[in-house]
DNA sequence: CACTGTTGTTAATGCTGTTTACTCTACCGT
DNA sequence: ACGGTAGAGTAAACAGCATTAACAACAGTG
């Protein structure tokens, strides 16, 4: 890469570092161009330079904040063995849940409605489904070493389910999953998603403070009823 | 009531009025005092002598929003009949996700990270508290009357978590419940939450689209798993 | 009828994102 | 080695924002 490519990107990257540590610090209200420009010691339309408009550069930082999840998530999931596809799903959901509360704000602008007037563009879109397509490689590896119990698992899922879950999967490719396997696996999503921004938002706060015994026992819930033995 | 003390009301209401409306037709990011004094034939300066500032009027549309919630769901419980318990917890679920996709971005407002630099006041709390409080009613209610089935509710909660749910009980008052029970509410409230907000934030329509299926799936789980006959 | 508090106005301050016109400088090809 | 050029930065300006202050008009009450 040439000189003058790379102190452009590390000039992108220290604009994408002071907006993040300005909403750390001071909420999403203070992500504003100036600030972020008198922190760096420029002017604000500099930064047009770099970015095409303020949706522009808040896009990045839900792109990055989307891969940083997944990365961390899958670093979580690689730590463990795998064949012990009850861990795996433990260290998954455990990871979703660090990171949210070690970054809310961050966490905050992809799954809070993340600043006014701004939804996120297609663009996100990729980033956005890397955390749940590793949930969903968990589920389709389990399921084809045969560790899910299927007498457990086995909700009467009604027709109308089974067609759109089916025709998802079609979207999608990749392995084929019973509808109920699937449903199940959408199911524990939901219910990790609740729980967490629940946490993260301050709702449950104010009912049991620390959530992480609640947490922990919705995961085993979700293992237990999976019929996943570790 | 005085006839100023009337109109003043009035005004009150309609400014609320306009400030829902321009939310819902143009984003959280539209409702600024400006256009909202424009639409009702004023000046934004006067709109002081109503909301001390933009916050303010912000957490009363939030306390609005979470009252509008409660009477959602406690008139949808109350045409139940008493002894359902079931159907009133199916009732109470249904119409929390009925009001979160009929009104989006006041669902927002209340559990996404609202706006920029606005974090909700204490003065929110009670309101907040309203439909939780009728959830747990709903399971005060059902244990009272030995409908739930133990056998299936007794997941073996870690001392931790019963510690931390006895004293939640001990602080809001109440019927006392046994941490298990408490528990699988706190887990179904969760579930529920996860469930909706994915879905009224359009993270749920890339997989299954319409979420009515997956969410009345995970009603009968609840109903089921708490052993509740109807 | 005069007084007073309420409701509204205009003008001004200091933010915000964004555009335009301009300067400077580092690199690239000859 | 040197002129041209693309890139990076600046200052000035515009429109819109919340908010405050000073001031005008009105309604209700003594």
């Amino acid at each position: 890469m040439p000189r003058r490519e790379r102190v452009r990107q590390a000039t992108v990257e220290e604009i994408k570092a002071v907006a993040r540590a300005q909403m750390a610090a001071e909420g999403t209200a203070a992500v504003t161009l100036r600030a972020i420009a008198r922190e760096m010691g420029m002017t604000a339309p500099a930064l047009y330079r770099y970015f095409g408009s303020r949706d522009d550069l808040v896009t990045a930082l839900v792109t990055d904040a989307y891969n940083a999840l997944a990365d961390a998530m899958e670093a979580a999931v690689e730590a463990v063995p795998p064949g012990r596809h009850g861990d795996r799903v433990r260290a998954a959901f455990g990871a979703f849940r660090a990171w949210g509360l070690g970054q809310p704000t961050e966490f905050a602008l992809i799954f809070g409605s993340p600043i006014p007037g701004y939804v996120a563009p297609e663009a996100t879109r990729p980033a956005g489904l890397r955390y749940t397509d590793l949930l969903g490689r968990l589920l389709a590896d389990a399921h084809a070493d045969g560790a899910l119990d299927p007498a457990r698992i086995d909700l009467r899922v009604p027709p109308a389910l089974a067609r759109q879950v089916e025709a998802f999967q079609r979207r999608r490719g990749g392995p084929a999953l019973p509808a109920p396997v699937l449903a199940f696996g959408l199911g524990a999503w939901a219910r990790v998603h609740g729980l967490v921004t629940l946490e993260v938002f301050g709702h449950l706060a104010p009912a049991v403070g620390d959530g992480t015994a609640l947490f922990e026992q919705e995961l085993e819930v979700i293992v237990r009823q999976s019929g996943l033995p570790d």
